[in-house]
Parts: C-alpha cells; structure tokens; sequence
DNA sequence: GCGCAGACCG
DNA sequence: CGGTCTGCGC
C-alpha cells in the first residue's frame, strides 16, 4: 500500500499537473493521495475527476488559505473533520480511518517570521494539536499522519543550515514543537530509513532553488510503533517539482509504501 | 502593401498568438501593423521580437490602459506621439509616416454607458479629435487610418441592432461623432468594397460570442481620397479570434491591401 | 469573460 | 515567485 502526502499550493492551479504525474509517472500507483493547502472550498475540490480515476475522497477546506483532503483506492471507514473547540476555524487537519489504520493529513502553521503574531499562532498551534492527540488517540493504535509540517527536522534536513539558521522552519523552537509530537509515539519513516541521507521536500520558487536544490525537508510521513515494520520506503518524487510548464507546486510529493 | 489594424487586449497576454498568427497563418505578409489596448508601459513592448522577425515598431503606450503600436516592415519615416494640449495623459493616437502616408493608429473611448461620465468623455474626444485633424493635416494628403473606435456605424453593423440598441457602441450620438469625423475626408474601405456584407471585428468574451457570430464591426481601416484608387481589398481574419488557447483578444485583426 | 493592479499569504 | 481575492475597465 502506497500512501502518498502532497501540498500542491493550490489544487486549481495543480489539477492538470497532478493528473498527468498519477497516470503517466505514477500509473495509478498511490493508494491514498493526501494534498494541502487546497486553496479553494470543498464545492471545487474535483472529488469528480478523482471518482473517474477510481479514488474516494473527502475534503476539509475553505476559501483562499490551508485546506487538505484524502483520496483513496481503498474505502473509507471514517472521517473526522470536525475537531471542536480545539482550533480555530483554520482547516489544517483530516484524518481518516482506511484498512483500519488512522490516516492524519497536517497542514501545520507556516509561522512567517520569529516572534511575530503567526510565530506564536505556530507555536501554539503544535501544543494544542498535541494535547488533541493525547486526548483522542494513543500511539499503540495505527496511525499514518502525513503532510507538511513547516519545520525543518535537523540540520541535514536544510541546504544551508548556517545561512537560514534565523529562518522560518529551522529554529530551535519550532524543532522543539514537532519533536514533541513525534515523541508522543511516531517514527519519521523518512529518517528511519536513511538516518545520514540529505533529501529536500520544498524549495522556495524564487532564484530557481530547485534547480540549485537548496531546499528544505518540511514534508513527513510519521506513523506509530505497531506499523514501523510494515515499512517497506519512502521516497520523494521530483517529476511534478522539476517542471516548467505548467508551473508545479514548491513542494513535491513524498510516498511511503506498507507492506499491507 | 498590407496594412492590418488589431486591437490584442494586451500585448503580453496576447504575444504568443501573435507571432504564430504572424508567421503560420500570415508568413509575415503584414507590411504595417497597428495595434491598440497594449495594456503596458513602452519598456514592456516587445521591440526586440518584432525587430528579429523584421519589423521597426514605435509605441505609445501607459500601464493598465490605452497604449497603441505601429510596427512596419518599411522605414518609419516620422513620428507623432506628442499631442500636445489637445488631449489627456490617456495614450490613445499614434501617427507615422511610412512611404509618405500618414498612418494614424486610433484606441477611441469605449464609452461604458449612455449618460455617464465615460459616454461623454467619448464624445468629446471625437470631437476634439476632429479638430486636432483639421488644424494638422488635410484630406489631400494620403491618409490611413486604423483602429479601434468603439461605434458601430450602421445597423448592419451589429448582430441584433434591435436589442442592442441602447448599447454602447451603437448610439447616435457616437455613430454621429463617428460620421464627422469621416466625413472630413475619410473612407470606410471596407464598406467601398462590401457595401452590402455584414461583418463583425469584435465579438463579446461572454457567452461564446464568437461561436454564435454575435458581434459588432467597430475595427475599421479608412483612408483619404488620394489612396481610395490604390485600395485592393479588405478582408477581417477570424484565425486569431476563433480560437480557445491561448485565449484570443476579443477583437479579430483587420487588413487592407493597397496597391503601392 | 478576460485583461491588469495591488494587497495578502507563503 | 506564485498562488488567491478584490476592484476596475472594457
């Protein structure tokens, strides 16, 4: 089983791109799509597009900002979307039941610059997803969570770890936050594999970075102790980030395959 | 000689499906284009492209709005862009002399609607322009004069002159304005040759206009009497308006044939 | 319906 | 640098 997390900037602007690479590069071979940052409300989201190519979806998004969905092959068990009064009303989060493991698709916080406004938004954004978790799963139970995590793990994970140590997504306390909730009981399925490779998810648009590679590693796929041995890799697929026309998203997509 | 007046919605937006217009469908047999609606300041207008594929090209030209281009495959011997007091900032008139013709490049107002402040703005400006004519220049001197002017002279002009009676374009008060001017000593080529025949330049965006042949003739090419004998033909070309991608301007380009 | 500009977000 | 939205012009 191939799950894939991809934040697609947009799934208007990425439609075309996105099924051309699941048909020509991938054939199809992505059991769950996980995107974010859809940009649009769920009546656009093409659940349609996705039917035709035999994936079931659902959708948690608004207007303009965040959003992310679920495709999938397999049948969808479950859904919550709705995550009460634990958040405000920004669509960051969708979690699944699939083949009975819990897929959590994350669009975390992107926090703008230290210690302004969207700094702390980021910050608390990750207790407060945290002490969900807690409150609703255990990590003896099989969860996938996926998606991009606007934070840069470890130094290997940034292409110049010096120059961009004061930048959004590598600084000590935004690592301290994701590694608190990794701690609560995930495995960076990425990381466990290759524990010294250097493997980039983003790199910013401007100056051609991707053509540089000075990226970025912002994009998981964690998932819990009862799964780690099903774990058979994890790639990051660089067809749809290494295009010209029409204009990819910043991010490529990153797969993981289970042995289920 | 060919002479071809195009009102592009947009130099840039519209660059591409020009020079394959140019050189696929034309094989560069335009002697002098003019253009209107550029939309962009003249340090923007691609001189450089129009200069490798053997044209020489000046511009008037503002951000946003306006802004109108000769480009001429023969040496451009002189150059009005300076009209003094006559007008506004708005940049809608550009002459040249070319083999001793004066080719005068119009973007008249588009009026928006009857009685408004725009509606007058346009009416005036006729008139203004009639008179910035009769203090420069004189009807025994050879004369083309394209472009976009924003009226439907006749009834047969229009596609449902019934409906769109109280259009803008239509009015007449504009198709007054229009008249006077041509009637200081111009001809409408393409009506000396097709007195009978309808045929539409600019057809709307919405509701597939184009598909459905819904339009208006407001492109026109008129010349004075000295050249009328030299008039070959004149012909509008649908190529570059039926066409869904690239998007199309919403206005076909006109080209008239003298003999010269 | 399709341009552009300016503002905001990432 | 590239996405979206709003406002405006045609």
């Amino acid at each position: 089983m191939k799950i894939c997390s991809w934040n697609v900037n947009s799934i208007r602007a990425r439609k075309e791109l996105l099924f051309k690479w699941l048909e020509e590069k991938r054939k199809y071979d992505i059991d769950i799509l996980c995107l974010q940052e859809l940009k649009v409300e769920e009546d656009i989201f093409p659940f349609n597009d996705f039917k035709e190519k035999g994936y079931e979806c659902v959708a948690n998004a608004q207007k303009r900002y965040n959003g992310v969905s679920i495709c999938s092959k397999l049948p969808i068990e479950e859904t919550i979307k709705d995550f009460g009064s634990f958040f405000d009303n920004q669509k960051r989060l969708l979690i699944s039941k699939i083949k009975g493991i819990y897929i959590i698709n994350v669009y975390a916080p992107h926090g703008d610059l230290r210690g302004g406004e969207k700094y702390y938004y980021k910050l608390e954004w990750y207790e407060k997803f945290l002490n969900w978790l807690k409150e609703n799963f255990s990590p003896d139970l099989p969860i996938i969570m996926v998606g991009d995590f606007n934070v840069a793990l470890e130094d290997i994970d940034v292409y110049d770890p010096e120059l961009l140590k004061d930048s959004i997504g590598t600084m000590p306390e935004e690592r301290e936050a994701l590694k608190k909730l990794i701690n609560w009981g995930f495995i960076d399925t990425f990381r466990y594999l290759y524990p010294e490779k250097q493997q980039f998810t983003w790199w910013d648009y401007i100056g051609g970075a991707i053509w540089k590679n000075e990226g970025m590693r912002i994009d998981y796929i964690f998932c819990t102790k009862p799964l780690i041995e099903k774990l058979k890799d994890v790639e990051v697929d660089l067809w749809p980030r290494r295009r010209r026309k029409p204009t990819p998203s910043d991010h490529a997509p990153i797969i993981a395959e289970f042995d289920i």
